[in-house]
DNA sequence: TAGTGGTCTAGACCACATG
DNA sequence: ATGTGGTCTAGACCACTAT
């Protein structure tokens, strides 16, 4: 029996959260200075299966490789360029910002939805008032921002605009706790565009210079937008980054 | 103990192209006809391990979709385009563009690494000659083009470098297939950036103006990039868009 | 040879969906 | 109430790498 807290969160999960932040802090002297199943195991208390799958999710992000016989090895954290990196993987983590940055909104005043978003849904379900957020992420050993976000939840949600921590957890993970709703599906659009007045202002470069705007819809699982964001990242100091896995023979 | 023939492959592959096939073929009445766990154990003989190893490479190609307490069900068959199968997992479609464009290379000479591009791969191991090829991809409605393409194969596969089929399948996979090692990863980094001289030419659009690049290393599973490529997408008329599936915590 | 990760078994309890 | 898939344990043997 473990303790008698109710958590929730599968072990795997807490494991992998656990390791993803001593890696991503440096907290292991060489790359190959991971520690292996059998230390995990006894580390955390934890089953092989446990430890194997939390391995399994930080394989799957790229922060990790490994190879029977010699072990596991952390992926070339450095060696990346001036700009920032944006790990993702395909399952829950793709939406995080490296643990380095972050973000506080301010509350907006609710509003129709802009027309650039209302054709990025399709154009359906678009009519009245949605609670807006507005939001500048810094970080990243850079002075200046490296994201103007703004997003909008569905007006059926507006009850709950105003018990968000601005300053808190992502938005969308905040909509699912406060509204029950858990997030199904998240639609991405990743375009270049020209920095506009406010987007040139708020990231301090130049007007119209390029500009990486990624447009997110967070559905639920009968297709409804609960939550639709809009962010412009400065093109000179953002990438996305991802990776992918193929399987072998 | 099993058969006597020395089968290498594990049982959970074997299991997963039985039931691949299956799906395939049709063998399935309605979607909902899909076996439970407990099922595939008895009739196959294995553990529900191996079941499960089985269907979660089924999942991650986006065959079937699993749902606890519901059950397993067969992903509608809109979603496959041609007949062959994709090793890529889900996110692989990523590297799909829509059908209905195309593109041809021209062989180019061969080279040393252009600089973005060695910085990108971390800047070891890319000494020597890149055999190199230019494409531009049309398609989509619109007469102008929609991405150039510029890939560089590893000096040490020179030798396949003139037998690729340049109006044919993508690159990575004829690479794979000519030189037998498989592609183990990818990885993907995309940024805003402005229109150089040559990327404007091609793709009809002012100089300096907002253009997406997509820059992609293809590593076998030693690590070693058997091939890079930088795609630049005129920002107005390109957006580069995903689906992501999320597991609830 | 010793140690690593990869595969596999036989159990168990749980959360969830459906009747 | 039943059955589903999700999580987890405690073992085992194997393939591979390094020494």
């Amino acid at each position: 029996m473990t303790a008698a807290t109710a958590t929730r969160r599968p072990r795997y999960r807490v494991l992998a959260d656990e390791l993803r932040r001593q890696v991503l802090d440096n907290a292991f002297a060489a790359p190959d200075q991971f520690p292996t199943e059998a230390e995990l195991c006894q580390a955390y208390g934890v089953s092989r299966f446990t430890v194997r799958e939390a391995l399994r999710a930080l394989q799957s992000e790229g922060l990790i490789k490994r190879r029977r016989g010699s072990g596991t090895t952390i992926q070339p954290a450095a060696a990346r360029g001036g700009a920032l990196h944006q790990p993702l993987s395909n399952v829950g983590e793709i939406l995080q910002y490296a643990h380095d940055t972050r973000i506080t909104f301010e509350r907006c005043k609710s509003a129709p939805l802009p027309k650039v978003l209302v054709s990025e849904m399709g154009g359906a379900a678009a009519a009245g008032d949605w609670p807006c957020f507005r939001g500048i992420r810094v970080g990243g050993g850079d002075a200046r921002p490296i994201a103007l976000t703004q997003a909008y939840l569905h007006p059926d949600l507006a009850g709950i605009a105003d018990r968000i921590d601005l300053g808190g957890e992502t938005l969308f993970r905040q909509v699912e706790e406060l509204s029950g709703i858990p997030i199904a599906r998240v639609t991405q659009d990743i375009q270049a565009v020209p920095a506009s007045g406010d987007v040139s202002r708020a990231l301090a470069v130049p007007r119209r210079s390029p500009t990486l705007r990624i447009l997110r819809c967070y559905h639920d699982a009968s297709g409804r937008v609960l939550e639709i964001s809009a962010s412009h990242h400065p093109g000179d100091r953002f990438a996305y980054s991802m990776h992918i896995e193929v399987d072998s023979p």
